[in-house]
DNA sequence: ACCTGAACACCGTTCAAGT
DNA sequence: ACCTGAACACCGTTCAAGT
């Protein structure tokens, strides 16, 4: 935030040794996640980076904010999906295909539906996941408008149900997309 | 299964035993497991039971057996609720009427509803669920003839989508309630 | 036949020492 | 300022010894 940048900072060559390492962990956290689960050994996570134990918990102090840290992107990629989808003439099938992208992205491997569901819960702002948010929710008010989804309901409980979907159907799409056609058709319509 | 009971057999006083402690080992985790949730330390439960560790592992071989077996008992609950529902006159109401019971039996302790919803996906019978499953299916499949739910969803779909509810509002009645609803009524009305 | 608990294995997490 | 990895703590699980 400082307006002059003075030659007195030689902090440059550390925090690219810094950003490649949180780079590094990223990338061994998605691979070793993808083959083990999100619950696989941050030890092996670590090692796999070729970074000591402590760097990882330097950069993630807990597997939480590592696993949120892989889910930014897909917050990123979802948000892009649900503006591209606002330009679609069918809201409510726009929502649904953006329910299902959602779906799909939130179960690149075990584990991770279930952290994404933490992740909305928490109160905290975060960029990628609000960016997500509000472009999902423009996307739940249009449909909400032509009459495609209930006036009544919240897009955050919308979510919260989608990622539960995805949570227990996790690496299984046939039985997701039971699930969510289910849900969005309603088990038990005419209820309010 | 022998027809005659010869006095041969002194096998009862050690059975006693053995069903003491499987009795207390169940007392102590549902204790536990109401305090800490379903991750609390099984050496914990074994000491609270007064029983070794070995015997514990004796009894239930994993952590989800014991669970399942805390479940039965819901079950068998559940099952007998299903029954007296089916007299009740409103079809749909009754249906989600048991649901409502469903979440709430399923959730007294942090992780349960994660437990049953891995009971569910069981292809194995076992005794309890199996008859919950029956006589909640009996009370779906009336309120499917009622026209009140949809003619082309499964049962086990129903639960499943039940259970994960559960799993992800846990010990939040209110959330829990307003995303039973929204499963209910559907959040795209209209799609199939 | 069943129970016990010491022993083993494994993993998360911290922090003193190093660069 | 950041990194390292040994050290500590804790827990799940087994199994030889006991009753």
């Amino acid at each position: 935030m400082t307006s002059d940048d003075t030659p007195k900072a030689p902090a440059r060559a550390v925090r690219a040794d810094v950003r490649r390492n949180r780079a590094r962990l990223l990338a061994a956290a998605r691979e070793t996640f993808q083959r083990d689960g999100a619950d696989a050994s941050l030890e092996g996570v670590a090692r796999l980076a070729g970074v000591g134990i402590g760097t990882l918990y330097r950069h993630f102090p807990t597997r939480q904010h590592l696993l949120e840290a892989l889910l930014a992107d897909v917050y990123a990629e979802l948000a892009a999906a649900a503006r591209d989808l606002l330009l679609s003439p069918a809201p409510g099938e726009a929502l649904m295909t953006w329910l299902r992208a959602f779906i799909s992205q939130v179960t690149v491997f075990r584990g991770m539906a279930a952290s994404a569901v933490v992740s909305l819960r928490d109160e905290r702002p975060e960029p990628s996941r609000r960016a997500m948010c509000e472009a999902g929710e423009a996307l739940f008010a249009r449909a909400q408008r032509s009459g495609d989804a209930p006036a009544d309901a919240a897009f955050t409980d919308v979510l919260w149900l989608t990622g539960a979907i995805a949570a227990v159907t996790e690496r299984e799409p046939e039985a997701a997309g039971r699930l969510l056609s289910l849900a969005a058709a309603g088990m038990v319509p005419g209820r309010r």
